[in-house]
DNA sequence: CTGTATCCTAGATGATACTG
DNA sequence: CAGTATCATCTAGGATACAG
């Protein structure tokens, strides 16, 4: 607990559970988050170690987020939580 | 989630996991709780009937508290998410 | 496109005192 | 012992505007 116990964190990583997401794409899919939030929270999940940020050196900004070895080991909490 | 979202909820269920135990020593299990947000929480428990709430007529008062059928189903995921 | 910086509010939680 | 009532506080979260 920490690692998923907010409004977003589950949500978030539930959406990353199918691979890899551009960071437009995953903040759509997270119906009703502030932009504000989406960053902030992929932030902590990212210093957290269950999420993998990498940047593109391209214009426009390109960014890709992805659960890291240990977000994966979350997938049956994930899961089971569901809703 | 709603059901386990909170700072407390998780904590008291995984300490009924062993057992139904009595109001006082469930709220002493719960290190740092405030006597309010015990009582609160653990009404949210049982209005969301996951844990059961037993009173005995007796003097002085005596209350336990335990999973419920539904509080059991649950039972995985607070091990996962022990701490 | 992606992310940062402010300002602001509702709700969650804590401390304390009190009742049956 | 168990629970309620208040009041004060803290913080997650939202709205908005702006920057690289």
């Amino acid at each position: 607990m920490g690692l998923i116990g907010t409004k977003w964190k589950p949500l978030i990583l539930f959406h990353l559970l199918d691979g890899s997401l551009r960071s437009g794409l995953l903040q759509k899919k997270i119906s009703g988050i502030s932009n504000k939030m989406f960053t902030q929270t992929v932030r902590e999940l990212e210093k957290d170690g269950l999420v993998s940020r990498k940047v593109f050196a391209v214009v426009p900004p390109k960014v890709e987020y992805k659960l890291s070895e240990r977000g994966r080991s979350l997938e049956n909490i994930l899961r089971s939580l569901d809703t």
